[in-house]
DNA sequence: CGCCGTGTTGAAAGCGCTCTCATGTCACGA
DNA sequence: TCGTGACATGAGAGCGCTTTCAACACGGCG
């Protein structure tokens, strides 16, 4: 491969003119050589590999219209981003799989509503194929936003109230795992089952609380507090309900690291765990289980698939019949039994 | 704005009809206006509005060779980026500066060596102005991947033993981070003082060591132990360190994660921190330092900032004179006094 | 009054590629 | 032998943009 900057690469025209053909049979052979003899695609080929051609993207992308990239968009406040493998888990199943599709990942960070319009006329811009964009909020203007832009999009989590058009979405079977959850407890004999939920304005978390009610016909309102999916949180809710009702022999926890923060509070207090109160957990995250003690039973949910999915799922839409939008996906979840239920 | 989908965009040339006045002059104040007079730069940009008008990034890219796009390539194992903020931190220092100066970010995510093809592919394929590569191990070839690539690419945190040669870096000025560690220590009048270090294979972590020992001269090999940045090998680094050395006063602890486990440690033997143990960390990352007891003592590093800064030496780079190529930068640390020592 | 420099505008080339369409080739059957 | 259809190949248009270069307008100066 000669030497060479960025400045004098071969071109396609190179490539044709070594190999003794047209620019057009070699265009052909670089895409995959349909409709081209042997010979003349093991000339061109040769040629590729003696002048070390690249394709040019920037030509390709102007006259089909299409960009091997798409967008991810994290909408997210520091602080979970930073505390929560979720994101960083999610984000590298999308890269895994559209590395295996050879697309590129344009990362956009959307801070705060003062983002949306940079957001915006990005994705107006046409730069990409596709968008994918995870961890909404109930009251989330980005999918508006988004559907607007007319990029083809999924999105990564159910998303909140929005009204008006849907975009197609991935997500975990939270409802359904909380209800596998609270029956493996209730299986367990437990009679008083709390449910240690996330913040209101996660979908995750309100759909998580359904589940426990699924279960639970109208258990008594002091058996449910609120956390912030934190360690601490999940400590000072299991805390309040030990005070409020001292008979709990039940907890499902919306995820592990309130779980955590759950069982602590349990060890403090001197109750044995899964002999006096039972603990599940959601999420089965491999950092928190393995520091917990007793080890946690847990509803495992598998996030990089998530992210994976989401990528399988926009494919579906760009390749779509015209007009015709593929249902979202739930991801199946699984009750992972170890020492604390 | 007139409706539209992907396909039916507006051309500068229908920009230019609108207004009046030949493509070549649309395209001029499109891109600033400059040598227009304020009758004409007036009507296009009104046509613009009007229509809606978005420039064809694809087109622009052909003709100018530039495309507002930077790789960053981050190169490490799943676990640690999960249990470390640090890279999601970094990550947004560098989305945060990139989107400031209108440039897009795409991610290249390294698992192993055989993700180097690809990476490799994709640099010489001259589909990004630049790239940044971070957290980097001492064997890594990656470095050199990217310099033969011959795209303009500054690295986030020195390299390790490469040869050849070297591209620009940012890191945090662990050596003397450490150096003011350990000086505060003897200040406070210690006398066998420990280092717990990081995994030998980082830059980061042998700095930090460095630093120790250009405070303490020949200290006892005991009084060295390493651990993996991770809150458990803290703990046992610690243990081993009291059952050698029960008379160590003093403890530098390479990272606040690894801190913690050793204030854990301490606490379960029954010392009191600073009293008879006084123990400084390394990063002064919220979280952790929120969660240990007695608050930690710690040198601050600006992870976001070192983000940041890696994206400006970048652009320093890409519009060096010819041949010049900028010197690296080293960001200084401030160490934060609290009560562990 | 003509010339020249300065500043503004437009015509047109061309970035590197894909893809349509016309042309050529070849095997086969009539 | 010739026509025919299937397949392979090349010529060339054109994707939307930037940028050079020529043309032109205008004012000041000799």
């Amino acid at each position: 491969m000669p030497e060479q900057t960025a400045a004098n690469r071969p071109t396609l025209e190179a490539v044709a003119a070594r190999a003794g053909v047209s620019r057009a049979t070699a265009s052909r052979v670089v895409n995959g050589g349909a409709g081209v003899r042997q010979p003349l695609v093991d000339k061109v080929r040769a040629a590729v590999d003696e002048l070390g051609y690249v394709p040019n993207h920037a030509a390709r992308s102007l006259v089909t219209r299409r960009h091997g990239a798409v967008a991810v968009i994290i909408a997210e406040p520091e602080f979970r981003v930073f505390s929560d493998p979720f994101f960083a888990q999610q984000l590298r199943g999308i890269s895994r799989e559209l590395t295996s599709r050879d697309v590129q990942l344009v990362l956009l960070w959307v801070e705060d509503e003062s983002d949306h319009g940079r957001i915006a006329r990005y994705l107006a811009g046409g730069h990409v194929d596709g968008a994918i964009a995870f961890s909404l909020h109930g009251d989330d203007r980005l999918p508006t936003l988004i559907t607007e832009s007319k990029v083809p999009a999924v999105l990564g989590g159910r998303p909140g109230t929005e009204t008006g058009p849907t975009l197609p979405y991935v997500d975990t079977d939270n409802r359904g795992g909380a209800r596998e959850a609270v029956r493996h407890l209730v299986s367990l004999g437990r009679r008083s089952i709390a449910h240690i939920a996330g913040p209101g304005d996660q979908t995750s978390a309100l759909d998580r609380i359904a589940g426990y009610h699924d279960v639970l016909i109208d258990p008594d309102p002091e058996l449910l507090r609120e956390g912030h999916f934190t360690e601490e949180s999940g400590a000072r809710a299991m805390a309040e309900l030990l005070d409020r009702r001292p008979d709990v022999d039940g907890v499902f926890v919306a995820n592990d690291l309130m779980a955590l923060g759950a069982l602590r509070v349990l060890r403090e207090r001197g109750l044995r765990v899964p002999q006096d109160v039972a603990v599940v957990g959601f999420d089965d995250m491999e950092a928190v289980v393995r520091a917990s003690d007793p080890a946690l039973t847990t509803v495992r949910q598998d996030v990089e698939g998530l992210g994976r999915l989401s990528v399988k799922l926009l494919v579906k839409l760009l390749n779509r019949p015209a007009g015709h939008v593929p249902a979202s996906v739930i991801m199946p979840t699984t009750l992972i039994r170890r020492a604390s239920a």
